[in-house]
DNA sequence: CCAAGGTGATTAATCGTTTAACCAACCATA
DNA sequence: TATGGTTGGTTAAACGATTAATCACCTTGG
């Protein structure tokens, strides 16, 4: 591998041709108009002299600095890792470099991260929005990743029909009675997660949520949940919507010396990398987030694009991708019903097995 | 809040006012002669006008682009997302920007990875290594995030220290035989905290590691660790050396029907944010990120300003903070030892409490 | 034979900052 | 009154790529 010599310049490959250094540029950007052959010289002297483009030269003559922000809420959110996997990986192969900027805390944190983001001359970046909050319009093109029913959205799973999938796996496992465990009311996302369960749990289910951000408000954070006297009241399924409550679930249920899935079913979402490793493995939704990624990078790469030309519209918009689909993982936290004393006798009737 | 408006720069404020654009580059740098009234009202104009320093220009000018770029291994680490908040925000703090580069897979990945990064210039990079790879020299400076046995290291938490304390702790607790459980042989970090361990527990405690990473071989990953057994051979402290191994092992042991403090302590490392609200809450060893990325930040800052003067040497080495300490938080995974049928008589030497 | 059009390349300006070099005062010392 | 040092500023040249404008040359059609 070559040592340390500065990188060649277009300039100095142009010297070493004798040609211009505006025909190099066209050469290798194969933009104006350049014989095949002398095009070919020119890219093999590029290779040969070890040609690397400047970034900020570039940047500098044309305004775009080939880097989106990616502003992430809360990082301490465990999927955090496969976001930003998901994303940087679909933004280098087209091209993009990413800048991250942590929002950690208050929505002002927020704000200071886009903002120090815009300075950096980021082209547009991508939103992973704070529960409940809104993006402010900047100057720049923003692709927002939260849930198809948020205003503004760009691209998101389908985390209504997430829940459907699972309350309906719930049902067909005769589960009649189920607590659905979620965290904030202010989530878009948990919302429809419920709303989908919910749904897809069908009438005849008995289901009640169980908020933990009111629990912990009056019990401190990190107090048990009294699970085991819903199992004593007659639940046999308890549907998380995320892992980390799901997680959070099965523990407490085990430790107060409840079978999973013997004696109760746990199911969360996301399918974090402990949920296929804690014992009993949890049943789950996967994201597909490379689709999400993909697809979120290039609406925002057509957003930077057409900002050039048409400086009116910010948010860039696909609606042919805001509901990626999420896909089961059925795993061993979720089983038959145990037999519930409170379930009532016709639990025959429309067995989805 | 001002729209649109491209911002000012330079040249512009120095029309303004009637100056040069020097004299105003050289108020707002402090750098030159200026008069203090001069400069008084430059920073002013420049204030009014909305001025923002074009990156790309200084960059092109000065060679250095401000960013530095952080390569994490394998990215599902649920640690990840604590060490890339840290970073950004030490990285903040002293001016740069923060570019993500994944290196998911195998070593070349992580070389790729760094290859994209020096192609778009940063300045240097921090990288914490996949386990047993070593960094290429590279013609930028780096900063090393592993462990202090690792040669190269340039800042990482005191692994073998964490150990010895929690290695007391649990010896403190009347354990005697206690089983070691990590993944890899290859981990510097892994190795250091098992000897920590080994060190911390004693000549008396009976300790016995376990290699998950062999184990998976043989029986496929996510398989059992067959706990229960050790706890019927007499073990009654599982000492992990990351809390996902923590968490694998308590719920097994829950799922069996062991009851954890009562008849096996469970310990991890690291501190990951589930690990306190799983029932029970793990003890565990909270790394000082915080501290390590400043410290990351700063000898990555000195080696770039240094790489200026001097061409020379290319990794950042700072010895004074190759041991932050970790700190013990104990939880209720680990309790007082079970009487154990093998433990011998004279139990009462020593005790720590 | 001349105007028109196409081809392949060059010139030179430009993006916004930084910085070495230079310059015009002004003050003090010999 | 020359000489030399400060002070407060200006000029102009970079940095490296992009691109509009221009040019020389060749082909073709009328």
């Amino acid at each position: 591998m070559s040592v340390d010599r500065p990188p060649a310049t277009m300039t100095e490959i142009a010297a070493a041709l004798g040609v211009s250094s505006a025909t190099v540029s066209n050469a290798l950007s194969g933009k104006g108009r350049v014989s095949a052959e002398l095009s070919a010289k020119i890219r093999q002297a590029a290779e040969e002299l070890g040609y690397v483009p400047s970034h900020a030269a570039r940047a500098l003559r044309t305004g775009r600095t080939g880097v989106i922000g990616l502003v992430l809420p809360d990082i301490s959110n465990p999927l955090f890792p496969q976001i930003a996997q998901a994303i940087e990986q679909a933004a280098a192969s087209a091209g993009f470099g990413v800048l991250i900027a942590d929002s950690r805390g208050e929505i002002a944190q927020q704000t200071a991260a886009i903002g120090r983001l815009i300075e950096r001359g980021v082209d547009g970046m991508i939103v992973v929005p704070r529960r409940g909050s809104r993006i402010a319009d900047i100057g720049t093109p923003v692709a927002i990743i939260d849930s198809p029913s948020t205003p503004g959205n760009t691209v998101s799973s389908d985390h209504w029909d997430g829940g459907v999938q699972m309350g309906r796996h719930l049902a067909s496992l005769g589960h009649r009675k189920v607590l659905l465990i979620a965290h904030s009311r202010e989530s878009n996302v948990q919302n429809d997660r419920i709303g989908g369960l919910r749904a897809g749990l069908g009438k005849e289910v008995c289901c009640e949520t169980l908020w933990v951000e009111d629990l912990e408000a009056s019990k401190g954070a990190g107090c048990a949940l009294g699970l085991s006297v819903r199992v004593a009241d007659g639940f046999t399924g308890f549907a998380a919507v995320y892992d980390l409550l799901a997680l959070r679930a099965l523990t407490e249920l085990q430790r107060d010396g409840i079978d999973v899935p013997l004696q109760a079913s746990v199911s969360g979402f996301d399918d974090l990398v402990w949920s296929s490793v804690v014992m009993p493995p949890i049943t789950t939704l996967r994201q597909d987030l490379a689709t999400i990624a993909e697809c979120a990078v290039e609406a925002l790469g057509h957003a930077i694009a057409d900002s050039e030309a048409s400086a009116g519209d910010l948010i860039a918009a696909r609606p042919d991708c805001e509901g990626v689909p999420m896909t089961l993982m059925v795993r061993q936290s979720t089983g038959p019903a145990a037999i519930s004393v409170v379930s009532d006798a016709g639990n025959a009737r429309e067995d989805g097995r």
